[in-house]
DNA sequence: GCCAACGTTGGC
DNA sequence: GCCAACGTTGGC
């Protein structure tokens, strides 16, 4: 059986790496996430051998694949919000951070043969013709479910629903493959 | 800069 | 295993 396509949301503070720059770049790897349940997701649907091992709800859980989307969001933006699309390329990727002693990062526990954190890497898909606000999304009653407009929720690397994604990229005016 | 909400750490 | 203290996120 075919796995379906599957959507998310990555926040990013725009001062830190913004969809200007990932448009410059063409690829990244997503860094500095530590928090399990995203680190969970960045991790795939695969065990990772020496990786950690995931909690039975975290194997329920969705993860990220190659060719999965995701909404670029804006953290601590004026005004917060989503301002682009880009692609999932690789899962799974010890995040090089955790061994970088000078890195805000750094992970003393961590070892080449048993990293503790992972990271994705991304590529640029398309830049909104405008930012589709938290405001704005808050608005949209096809959108009030999603993890980002429930209370207290501050998940950096969250699942969207395919209808929720295409709703928003039609907000901003902006199609997979499009500039 | 404030602070609510949440996640993690560590003493017991 | 509990839970208080602490640190972080991120909107405002």
């Amino acid at each position: 059986m075919a796995r379906p396509t599957r959507y998310w949301l990555m926040k990013s503070e725009p001062d830190v790496y913004s969809i200007e720059n990932l448009k410059r770049d063409g690829r990244t790897l997503w860094t500095g996430v530590r928090n399990y349940q995203a680190r969970n997701y960045m991790m795939g649907e695969t065990e990772i051998p020496g990786g950690p091992k995931k909690t039975p709800a975290a194997l329920a859980a969705p993860s990220m694949a190659p060719g999965d989307f995701f909404l670029f969001y804006h953290s601590n933006a004026e005004p917060p919000g989503c301002v682009g699309l880009a692609c999932i390329e690789k899962v799974g990727v010890p995040d090089p951070e955790q061994f970088d002693k000078k890195s805000e990062y750094f992970e003393p526990k961590a070892t080449k043969a048993k990293p503790m954190w992972f990271c994705v890497e991304v590529s640029f898909s398309s830049r909104f013709e405008r930012t589709v606000s938290l405001d704005e999304i808050r608005g949209e009653k096809p959108l009030e479910k999603m993890i980002l407009l429930q209370k207290g929720s501050r998940l950096s690397v969250q699942p969207v629903e395919a209808k929720e994604f295409e709703h928003i990229a039609k907000l901003g005016k902006s199609k997979i493959g499009s500039k």
